[in-house]
DNA sequence: TGATAATATTTCGAATTCGAAATATAATAT
DNA sequence: ATATTATATTTCGAATTCGAAATATTATCA
């Protein structure tokens, strides 16, 4: 293969994607990130600010201040560890669990709805070649922060 | 299928990759949305500010704001059209040409470095299925604008 | 023709996002 | 044990991004 064509595919199935997110999740007050952590949260029940960073992929600054904001609407939990007195805990709080439950099956719903275009075999090798491409950057980035 | 998992990994995909094309690219003072503009151009020659927006995706007021910052630079050449007098054309200027020509070889074998971990038919088929999720939410996005 | 609707683009203020530097803590090495 | 390095997280100011409303112009329709 010679072209970029399937860069210019992926930017454009992704923000048409997320703008459709965004435009669900803005009447519930959230934004794209916040709902991210939310999420990762959601399935994952307890992790660190790093392991969220890590799920999210975005800049940690950012992800501090969507923790923030997130703490401040009461929606998750922020918590110390003992053992390493660097490291936060996030969980969501009863509030945030109950916003998941009625949003996440909206959202699933809609996002399957899209998704459903594809046959099966179509998904699952699409989602493989995903993968590849996601850690084939991820090293591209490591090596260069060296 | 059931998960959201191809959401997921088309997120981390797409951000990965965009990690490492906002560094690619700020060497030479260029964002993101800059650079998805000038390679439109440099694509297709003359584009109407509408023609760019569609490309792109962004919202039109990014858009407008990246577009002022790329005729500040001196990079695109703006002019409104005569027979349509809302309509301005957009085009690479020589500098936003030299500049093209320099940078695009090396964005391009940096992404195809990293699309080179698909074997060629994998590619393939990705690229449709990124055009038909693509399409997809589009006709949500529109459906829902009514 | 004149009013109304449609389209292209920009402006606006607020919210978000960024990278770099700062802080806090822990691990390692001397 | 102290200095140094590594890791986790936050702070900071500047730049970007957003959606909504405003502007400019053209198309349509009564």
């Amino acid at each position: 293969m010679e072209s970029l064509k399937t860069i210019t595919v992926l930017f454009r199935a992704y923000n048409s994607l997320e703008k459709i997110i965004r435009k669900d999740i803005s009447q519930y007050g959230l934004n794209v990130n916040e709902f991210g952590v939310l999420e990762a949260l959601f399935h994952r029940d307890i992790l660190s600010v790093k392991e969220v960073i890590d799920k999210v992929l975005a800049p940690n600054s950012s992800i501090s201040y969507t923790i923030e904001s997130l703490v401040r609407k009461s929606l998750i939990e922020k918590v110390q560890s003992i053992e390493d007195r660097r490291v936060f805990y996030l969980r969501l709080s009863k509030k945030g669990k109950d916003l998941m439950n009625k949003i996440f099956p909206i959202h699933k719903n809609n996002m399957r709805q899209i998704l459903d275009v594809l046959a099966e075999n179509e998904e699952l090798i699409l989602q493989k070649a995903l993968v590849k491409i996601g850690k084939k950057s991820l090293e591209g980035i490591e090596k260069n922060e060296i």
